[in-house]
DNA sequence: GGCGCGCATGTCATCGGTGTCATGGCGTCT
DNA sequence: AGACGCCATGACACCGATGACATGCGCGCC
């Protein structure tokens, strides 16, 4: 804990010359930098980091807070979010948000207390109003999540469309009872993929069914009981929606005893490995991540930037075995269903979907 | 970007006031409070974080340093760490070092150049030395690889019992050729897994044969072309041990068209799902990254502290189905196997192991 | 009326490193 | 010889907030 003062009193120098003498400064006497290298080993000097970088006026921090780090997801977008950082030269806070409103407003708070220059965060609470106070300060992006009681910059997936393409694209399988099971109503991302889901069935004819539509915060929320509930609707759903990662390995081993056939919203590691192998609607977090980390560091360098942009990301429909198990398969069909499938192709163009953006649409 | 000095030439008082203002402190009058509030909100004031973290003296950061944050192995490990941290009121900076030795070393160098308290870290390089000179100003814990080129405290699971175990399991289920695949023989964590695996090896009499020792950091090294070369060695294999996720994950593609018994080192989200479900050695990263994280808080806590320990983690076996390929189903053996497993229950206590500790081996 | 106390506010120093400029010695060029 | 310039080094200010202590006013009490 010895400071340059410590130093260069003992080497009977300046502050100065030891400053000069750590940081390399060529115009310094052999014989003193002997003296001053001596007394910085005998005091175990390391230098103050935090002065440094408080005299530099602050190094560029930038903050990530998700719900769960740990969630293979917001892992992608994290670490997506850190590469672009490193790219910088800035380092990275994480914060796992967790999924309790209270929880998350406090997270955030002790987060912010800490010098950051800019914040990418994917909430879960209802009201992020409370951010107003620092959205003035540094950039803050939304990622995967839009904010609500607040306006800013946001990243998103394409979730209406990608829960439409993936509800198309069971009924172009011929499934005609789609279930659909997600987290939350209350969680905007859910309640869009909910709408897409609703208005591919809309757009194929088909009625809504709300006893088809089951959300794990519910009452009766254990895996196992949403899908007996879910089969015991007459008639009975073939196909599922599953809407998040979440809900989908939560889902995954409940399913087993089904014949029905599932899209998930959101891949997975080992997603492919299944039996059978899930089809999906893939997010490509780490393009969120990446672009969410992207608008942040623009904005540090254009302070006082362009307005705010809500960018959302094309998804694509992975498709695997998961899909396959025909209608006919429960018996309502006497006929292998038709390949009507057009959303695939129209949604995930030859070059990659995930490598282009959406134009974007200004607020 | 206003200063209090700003805030207090504006309302017509001095630096202190605004500060006594911003503060809270009561001794106020209201009058005085109301104008610097109101010059607060005109210059739209924010405190500088950084420069009261300097005068106070500093904030308590932990860095964590790992190969991968994206892997779920270490997502977990750094979400215990944050845990921990966001107990402490400490924020967690974090930086995935990739697996390439010299960017490692960049990464950790431009880590270490922020202001940090502590650090955990789970290297893959093959020395550490260079780290020596951060030792000695914070504390710095190991976690799942010890250091080398250096002495430190160390967190590890037990890769030598782990493995060993594993590979008795599978002698158990009368294999008696059992396949090794890892990703490198240079990362001490696979060195001892290898070492275990030999282990069990000797201790059923049975030889152990090298090319059924496999690498993917080798030349021919596809995960298809490694299995294809193990299925060409006579005999070839009816089991075989994974090292570790990463490698597990690649293979499992690969192990379908095969029947070969699995065993994998390290579990992952779905391991359970797959068919079969696949045997793990649970090597608990929650713990690994709980107990590191500890070790830094105490050691920020008691300065010149007790002398340096590494802690091996108990490892558990969770039998699922990858094991039961039976070893006669390759036609080898006449009989079914006899259930010779006592490695099960001597390493996996009624009480759950992950949450002991074994004694502590002082270095 | 004088003394003292409480309260609002200000001044100054400080955290630790570093940028800016000053100083003084010595060598060199004309 | 005088002037100039380079070089090693130092003194001092400064980044921005805040703790310690000082000042000065007003009020109450003996």
């Amino acid at each position: 804990m010895a400071t340059m003062r410590q130093v260069a009193a003992r080497a009977g120098v300046s502050a100065k010359t030891v400053s000069r003498v750590v940081n390399n400064d060529p115009h310094v006497l052999p014989e003193t930098r002997t003296r001053v290298t001596e007394a910085l080993r005998e005091l175990r000097y390391v230098p103050n980091a935090l002065a440094r970088t408080f005299r530099a006026g602050g190094a560029p921090v930038l903050g990530v807070a998700v719900p769960d780090i740990a969630d293979p997801f917001f892992a992608l977008v994290a670490k997506a979010v850190e590469d672009v950082a490193a790219a910088h030269d800035t380092s990275v806070v994480v914060s796992s948000l967790g999924y309790d409103p209270e929880r998350e407003r406090g997270a955030l708070e002790s987060l912010l207390r800490r010098p950051l220059s800019g914040l990418v965060v994917a909430p879960t609470s209802p009201d992020q109003g409370h951010l107003a106070r620092w959205t003035a300060r540094m950039p803050v992006v939304f990622v995967d999540r839009p904010p609500r009681g607040l306006e800013a910059d946001t990243i998103t997936g394409d979730d209406h469309g990608g829960a439409r393409m993936a509800t198309a694209h069971l009924i172009g399988h011929g499934h005609r009872h789609i279930a659909f099971v997600g987290d939350s109503p209350q969680v905007p991302t859910t309640a869009d993929r909910l709408a897409g889901h609703r208005a591919a069935l809309a757009e194929a004819g088909l009625v809504a069914r709300d006893e088809l539509v089951a959300f794990r915060d519910s009452d009766d929320a254990a895996p196992g009981r949403l899908v007996q509930r879910l089969a015991r609707s007459s008639p009975p759903p073939t196909a599922v929606l599953s809407a998040d990662a979440r809900t989908t390995m939560a889902l995954v081993p409940e399913l087993a005893g089904t014949s029905w056939a599932v899209v998930a919203f959101g891949d997975f590691p080992m997603a492919d490995m299944l039996s059978p192998a899930l089809t999906v609607v893939d997010q490509d977090p780490a393009a969120l991540g990446r672009l969410a980390a992207e608008r942040v560091v623009e904005r540090l360098g254009a302070p006082e930037g362009s307005a705010l942009r809500r960018t959302v990301l094309p998804v694509r429909l992975v498709e695997r075995q998961s899909c396959r198990a025909e209608a006919h398969a429960a018996g309502l069909f006497p006929f292998s269903a038709p390949e009507l499938d057009t959303s695939v192709s129209r949604v995930e163009p030859p070059g990659g979907a995930a490598s282009r953006r959406c134009p974007d649409a200004s607020a």
